[in-house]
DNA sequence: AATGTATATTGCAATATTACGATGTTAAAA
DNA sequence: TTTTAACATCGTAATATTGCAATATACATT
C-alpha cells in the first residue's frame, strides 16, 4: 500500500516515531544544534550554515515546526526561530520511555 | 533531487539521523519494545504481535538489524530476534549528546 | 521422500520525502 | 513609489518508504 498502519500502534509510539521522523533526516539534527548556539536564528543564516538552499531550508523548517519543536515569531521581514525547550522535554521523555522498556529485560 | 545530501553534515549528525531513522516507524519502535520483553524472539510472534504481516515484519526486523540495534541467532529453522544493548547504548550517547547541544543556550 | 513450519526475498503499487527554481508576500530602505 | 531583503509556497523531478502477495529457502517431522 505504501501508508503507515499508524493505528494498530499506541499513542505514545506513534508519537515517538513522529518525533524521531523529525530527526530522521541530518539536516534537520544540523539545523536543531546550530539554532541551540544562538538565541533566535533567521532562515538564511541557517541556510548558509547548513549549505542547503533557502527554499529547502525553509521547507525542513517547517518540519521541525509542525513537530513543536521550534517557535518562531516575525520581526521586522526577518522571521527569528527560536527551541521550544518544553517540547525539547517531551522528546527527552519519550526516549527515556522508550530505553526503560527496551532495557526492561535485554540488559 | 530527491535524495539526501548527507555528505555537507558532520559524521555523528548523519550516525543520529540514520538511527532516528529506525525509529521513525512505529512498527519499528513497536519491535524492539516487545523484544526488550523477551531474550529471543520469532518473527512469527512479532509479527502476530504488532498485527503486520510475516513479509513486512521480517522486513522491518531487516532493518533495525542492519542498524545494530538488533542481533539474532538461528536455531534449527528460528531465528531469534535479541536487543543488542551495546548499539542502544550508542544510541542512548547520541542522543545525549544532541540534547546538550541542543539545550546549549536556549534553556 | 514428502509435508509442514519459520523466515527471507522479490516484485509491485501506493505514497512520502527531498531538493530546488520560480513565484508570491511582506516590510524595511531608498 | 520603487527597490531590496527575508521568507514561504508552488510545482516538479528524482528517489525512498511502506505493505503485502507470491515465491524461495531451510530445517524438522512424518
Amino acid at each position: 500500500m505504501g501508508v503507515s498502519k499508524r493505528h494498530i500502534h499506541s499513542m505514545s509510539v506513534n508519537q515517538l516515531a513522529d518525533l524521531a521522523k523529525v530527526l530522521s533526516h541530518p539536516a534537520r539534527i544540523s539545523i536543531l544544534n546550530y539554532i541551540g548556539d544562538c538565541d533566535g536564528c533567521l532562515c538564511k543564516d541557517i541556510s548558509e550554515k547548513i549549505r542547503l538552499s533557502q527554499p529547502t531550508t525553509s521547507q525542513h523548517l517547517q518540519i521541525i515546526k509542525k513537530s513543536g519543536l521550534l517557535k518562531s515569531k516575525f520581526e521586522g521581514k526577518s522571521q527569528y526561530y527560536r527551541i521550544n525547550p518544553e517540547r525539547l522535554g517531551t522528546l527527552k521523555e519519550l526516549f527515556h520511555e522508550f530505553f526503560e522498556t527496551t532495557e526492561k529485560k535485554c540488559c
